[in-house]
DNA sequence: CTTGACTCCGTACCTGAGTACGGAACTTAT
DNA sequence: ATAAGTTCCGTACTCAGGTACGGAGTCAAG
């Protein structure tokens, strides 16, 4: 089995050093216990759910949500764990679908813009309105 | 033409007025021109633009990197709009993919969940991992 | 023509997510 | 056995994205 020191650690999963402590002190990273008065090890686990935890945070989960999910992982009881992934997923088609509206618009602007060679605008706005707004009061 | 106050867009698109005025200041949103030492006016395309902002944050994007969108809205010239665009694109793609290995995760701790009545735990750490990680020097 | 609600503007404050710093302890190579 | 490089830990600072506050001006209803 493969151990890293805390540097390796930050070194593997692209991060600081600080973050890794940082990660601890939230409650994101377990710190292992370390061999009186020595220095803690790492392994490939801890380099996943740090890579992990970047990822989430890329498609906008906050470090709270990101804790939930984590507790997911660790398999919580079954009634409590479906109960959060069901909050999230709903969250996570929320967002798939508005990430899907901008990336049609992207490509849109792209293609139209290879094709012509001038000035061109995108409905890049209205591909992430998802119905009609309310009239002003 | 519809027309808002201040609040009355603040209300429409789901944020503070204080957030409105930050967006101004941050040059997100146009600060219309108000009629000799009078009471600014905005429209619906205003409401739409707010609610962008919120739609990109939610999936991650900065409000810088949001400033660029923007600007891809408003029609700059092709060259550039098509540069920024497929940077933006690779980006959006990265995650979306993302999203989408989260979505098939969690919906699979879901279904299992529903059809056990114990305990589970779901591989979603697992979910994220891109490629192999590289081992410790 | 005043009262209450709202706008405008500047400045100050707050929260989330790190980043930096500094001293003491430990580890490794020389 | 000592110097260089890490680790550990606490505390302080930073930056993004807002939020709150307070005084002066404006506007609409009674």
């Amino acid at each position: 089995m493969q151990t890293y020191t805390i540097s390796g650690l930050a070194r593997a999963a692209g991060v600081n050093v600080e973050t890794i402590r940082f990660y601890q002190r939230r409650g994101l990273l377990p710190e292992p216990d370390k061999p009186l008065g020595g220095i803690r090890r790492y392994s490939q686990a801890d380099v996943a759910r740090v890579l992990f935890i970047k990822s989430a945070q890329r498609i906008g989960f906050t470090l709270d949500e990101i804790a939930q999910l984590l507790q997911l992982d660790a398999g919580t009881h079954c009634a409590e764990a479906r109960a959060i992934a069901e909050r999230k997923l709903e969250d996570v088609r929320v967002r798939l679908a508005d990430l899907q509206r901008i990336e049609a618009a992207l490509t849109q602007l792209v293609d139209r813009c290879a094709a012509r060679r001038d000035t061109v605008s995108c409905p890049l706005i209205a591909a992430l309105q998802p119905a009609s707004a309310s009239p002003p009061r």
